[in-house]
DNA sequence: CGCACTAGTTATAAAACTAGTGCGGTGCTTTATT
């Protein structure tokens, strides 16, 4: 069967989305791929589809449970029985019946930490597997050398199994994120698709105050005089708290999200939040990966992400509807300070690595030796996937060379802050494209004196901004 | 790290100082015996 007559059997679409059918074509002629597609162009249907013309099973690698959970039930929804995510939600029962027919899934969702468990990797060796799919591939460079370490060992696991050919899926990846998602996922001579990431209809500003005083009077003001959907980035938990406390006080319908709240009430809000119910949400960066709403029309940064890279994950959660949309950043001068501390506050210093070496050395067990010498528990298993290759000097040479990175990354960050340039062009040059036409409505540079839709409801239900019911079903459809 | 905030100080009270303290992200995993 032709790809054109599967898409349309399975999935119902007459059409490709663009970059859609290329990335496909190479996927099953057995190519290594690396695919960066912008937020809600259906990355999914880019190994959903494949899968229907290969033998074997389709593994994918994801970031997040609640996610998997997600694409597993919208999968069995549409028909698909062949589906199954291994996981920590699992049963020790429900385990075990799942490896022991294992090889009757056509998709197997897994995160990358189930995938060092030897008794899943002697299952999957076992199987034919015929696509290795990485979903949200910018995580290795993310997360991988100082949160989830196992996101570094993915690689291993190739040794273990016959390496089936390899998709790689991001929305924005810049040449570090590349790289490194090369370097781990050993993609030698992988194919690189890239759409053009420019988000035309996302416009950008850049806002200067003095003090934290001003920033939450902005924000008060903007979402009492603008429209929403919408989501504020802030820096702490306490602070989402505060902040949503303060601007539900002043009558805003909003609800705070991050890590330290119950799994449950974080599933709520999201929910509440995609179906309309909740107009705002105050959340750290814990917010956002595998969310699918398309009207978000806002996204506003109390403090600037880490580096440029999470800035752009982040404002690209807004207007996948193809509709006017905005990213407001906030920057006071002591931002830098804070988002330094964080971003490196977490990361061992010399004598505390020294420490827990030397009483790993006498046989005190990982967990202890990092109690004693006083290392979090980020802090331990990212020192212990380093000790696997490296010798302790090396090891600690390698903390500091990350911590260098991170400083390099914040610099970027705020050059963007501050270049004084078209945000726009200053953004896109960071992936290496070049600005082809600036949009009527582009940043607070150029002037955006064009931004009345904000103000007035009626104004988004304008024609000129109104797509016709095709395509937005087709968006709608897609985004699974 | 260095700002934001609090408690304590001063001394016909009030507001304005000082010293001290607190803050600060992202997620996977877990097979036991209270």
């Amino acid at each position: 069967m032709d790809l054109q007559s599967l898409l349309q059997k399975k999935f119902g679409f007459e059409q490709f989305r663009p970059g859609q059918e290329a990335i496909v074509r190479d996927v099953l002629k057995g190519k290594d791929t690396l695919a960066i597609l912008p937020t809600g162009m259906g990355k999914s249907l880019c190994y959903q589809l494949p899968a229907y013309a290969l033998e074997g099973a389709v593994l994918i690698i994801s970031p997040l449970v609640a996610l998997m959970e997600d694409q597993v039930a919208v999968m069995k929804k549409s028909g698909e029985k062949r589906v199954v995510a291994l996981n920590s939600f699992l049963s020790f029962s429900d385990k075990n019946r799942i490896l022991s027919s294992l090889a009757s899934y056509k998709f197997i969702f897994i995160s990358p930490e189930m995938l060092t468990q030897e008794s899943i990797v002697s299952v999957l060796q076992r199987m034919h597997l015929g696509l290795l799919v990485v979903d949200e591939a910018h995580c290795i460079s993310q997360w991988g050398f100082d949160f989830r370490p196992d996101y570094l060992r993915i690689g291993n696991f190739f040794e273990k199994v016959q390496r089936p050919n390899i998709l790689a899926l991001t929305a924005t990846a810049d040449d570090k994120v590349v790289e490194d998602i090369r370097f781990y996922l050993q993609l030698k001579s992988a194919v690189v698709h890239r759409q053009p990431i420019d988000r035309t209809n996302i416009s950008y500003t850049i806002i200067k105050v003095n003090s934290q005083i001003d920033k939450t009077e902005w924000i008060k003001d903007r979402l009492q005089s603008t429209i929403g959907p919408g989501i504020i980035y802030v820096a702490s938990r306490k602070r989402a708290d505060e902040l949503s406390e303060y601007l539900r006080r002043e009558g805003i319908q909003i609800a705070s999200y991050h890590a330290g709240m119950e799994q449950e009430d974080r599933a709520l809000i999201q929910e509440q939040f995609v179906v309309g119910e909740l107009n705002w949400i105050c959340a750290t960066n814990a917010f956002g990966m595998g969310i699918h709403k398309d009207n978000v029309r806002q996204i506003i940064h109390e403090h600037m992400p880490q580096s440029i890279a999470s800035y752009s994950q982040e404002v690209g959660r807004a207007g996948r509807d193809q509709l006017q949309a905005t990213a407001c950043l906030l920057y006071s001068p002591e931002d830098d300070r804070r988002i330094r501390f964080i971003t490196q506050e977490e990361m061992p210093q010399e004598l505390e690595i020294l420490h827990y070496y030397n009483l790993m050395q006498t046989g005190t067990t990982s967990i202890d030796a990092a109690e004693l010498s006083s290392l979090s528990e980020t802090g331990r298993r990212m020192i212990d996937y380093y000790l696997e290759s490296e010798k302790v000097e090396d090891v600690i040479h390698q903390i500091e060379q990350l911590k260098k990175d991170k400083e390099e990354q914040l610099q970027k960050m705020l050059q963007l802050v501050h270049s004084g340039n078209c945000i726009r062009k200053e953004l896109l040059s960071v992936f290496g494209e070049k600005l082809s036409t600036t949009p009527q409505i582009c940043c607070s540079i150029c002037g955006l004196e064009n931004e009345a839709w904000l103000q007035n409801r009626e104004m988004i239900n304008d024609n000129e901004f109104e797509l016709d019911w095709k395509t937005r079903l087709d968006l709608l459809l897609s985004e699974n």
